[in-house]
DNA sequence: CCAGCAACCCGAAACGTTTCGGATGGAGCG
DNA sequence: CGCTCCATCCGAAACGTTTCGGGTTGCTGG
């Protein structure tokens, strides 16, 4: 492999000069930086990244932690998120490391050893709890991270999420323009901030239109289509007219075991979970998940940099 | 971040000693061993993996390259091989750096890219089509790498691989045994090593019940569901009496439009596509996917040793 | 004629590690 | 005592790059 001092020789300079000619520095005379990059492709020379990372401090490579497989994990969601990770860091000349989790693996000790050893330039993270001890190892850290969504509302970190208060807002005030009178809120786990940012922005819904807060039921749980139709069965026994679901598999669970409900939904517009596979009428805030890869990679080459981006995308109410 | 220089003078020992005691060396007396790895301990010393790397031409980083989102793709065995290598490399310490191509990329160029700046140490190359370029690459490259696969029968790089030849012919056995007397081998694409080793093995189990080769009807095509059915139908109007599909999504979809069909499957026993979801009666050969992880990890860290490691795994007849 | 200034160039140090080729001191032995 | 041998240690070089601080020209204006 050929490398600088070769490049140097062959072309009579130093290897100062063909650095800087190659780095596209100022003064280097127009001529000589010619002649330094034909040099360059004559020879095939190929700058060695390590040795550039290493004076840099800079590695390129950042880094994801993922569960392995659990029940619990959505894995169509984390494989989009992944793919498309990825996909968007190749994109900018980015390696992306991605650390699969053995069973009974902690992911909190798995990101302390990942920064640890301080071999990755930035972290990301994705689908925080509530206080996720995942980000408390990374605050202590020097290591530059961005979150995919919050664990607190007062996160005080780099982080991209989309608006959840707007979401339950407007998909019950959209359900209540229909005339329902009795709202169910079908959610994800209790420890999940989104969950309660989306009663909140629901219940404000309800507090402007004048109708009792306790019109509106809230069950949260895992976000399966499963899930949705068991609740659908509960909510069609208790005569209730309107559910609003927190993503598109469970309101397709509540369209199955519940036909005439007035049914709202948040859409992720997961790619390998079409719509269309709930019937319509069916109210719905769309705010595709794949639409967070762009901000978050800026992000990260942002707080890489020293910045802390906080980044709220917004949503559309598609009836 | 603590370097081996303040480890050194932190116990009052030169660089080399410390460097020689944390990686083992003989000429360390075992109290002097000890003493720097509680010291390093101590200061949270963790070694910088880029100068490790410039120095030893190692860099620990092993790379995948996959194709983004595109119709042929198989999307769960894709997604299953990525979170199961990559779960497996991290046990070992190493990692796994996953690139994800964007629409339009070419796969070749993108691996010569990757082996030109070597800042990996290996690849794994998964699916390979008959005398795939990306192998041609990585052959004429210096980095090590493994094939998930062989893209052609006298492959002389390091891979694992599957006995195609058995599939082939112990489910065509197993139904000839049971009284077939037309055969449909509904397997994948044409330009896929495997789908032609199965037929021979298939036409060799032909041959050994004295049966006439023409009675093997061969269809190339993807792996769907869809098209299992497609070519159920087909078959039912033809009359033929047994079938054997290349993976399990085609055997739901002939199972589905052809009831009666006596059926031959061959179960990669993905986790996400249970086998149950073919009604019984199902003869299986049974090699799930996810034991190639660890000869896959094993074979590519003998590559980088200098090996040439060549596995064929087991297959397992299920009737 | 000379100071000042651009424009161009270079040597050497630095990043953090591994490793080669000695150095040191003490034990064992004739 | 003089010698070898072994265990243990160390200085310095090397990996390939970037960059700091300092040259050397040759031209301009005073």
């Amino acid at each position: 492999m050929a490398t600088l001092k070769d490049l140097a020789r062959h072309l009579n300079l130093s290897v100062t000069q063909v650095s800087r000619a190659l780095n596209d520095h100022s003064d280097v005379s127009v001529a000589t930086k010619e002649r330094v990059r034909e040099g360059a492709r004559e020879i095939g020379y190929r700058p060695n990244l390590t040795a550039r990372k290493l004076k840099s401090g800079r590695s390129g490579l950042v880094a994801m932690i993922v569960p392995g497989r659990s029940e619990t994990v959505e894995i169509e969601i984390l494989m989009e998120t992944v793919m498309g990770l990825s996909a968007e860091f190749s994109r900018r000349g980015l390696q992306f490391v991605l650390h699969v989790l053995s069973e009974g693996d902690d992911p909190a000790e798995a990101h302390r050893k990942l920064v640890q050893n301080g071999s990755v330039d930035g972290v990301i993270v994705t689908d925080p709890q509530l206080d996720d001890p995942r980000i408390v190892v990374l605050q202590d850290s020097a290591t530059p991270f961005i979150v995919h969504g919050r664990d607190r509302l007062d996160a005080a970190y780099p982080f991209v999420d989309i608006d959840h208060r707007a979401i339950g807002h407007d998909l019950a005030a959209a359900l209540l323009r229909r005339g329902c009178r009795s709202l169910a809120l079908i959610d994800g786990p209790a420890d999940r901030p989104y969950a309660s940012l989306r009663r909140a922005g629901a219940e404000a819904a309800l507090a402007e239109a004048g109708v009792a807060p306790a019109t509106l039921h809230v069950h949260p749980g895992p976000m399966t289509e499963a899930r949705g139709r068991a609740d659908g069965e509960y909510l069609r026994d208790k005569g209730m007219d309107g559910a609003i679901a927190g993503n598109m598999m469970l309101a397709a669970g509540l369209r199955a075991a519940c036909p005439d409900l007035s049914l709202a939904a948040h859409d992720d517009a997961l790619l390998r979970y079409a719509a269309d596979r709930v019937p319509p009428p069916l109210i719905r805030t769309v705010a595709p998940l794949s639409d967070a890869w762009v901000p978050l990679c800026d992000g990260l080459a942002e707080a890489i940099a020293g910045g802390r981006p906080q980044t709220l995308l917004d949503i559309h109410l598609s009836e």
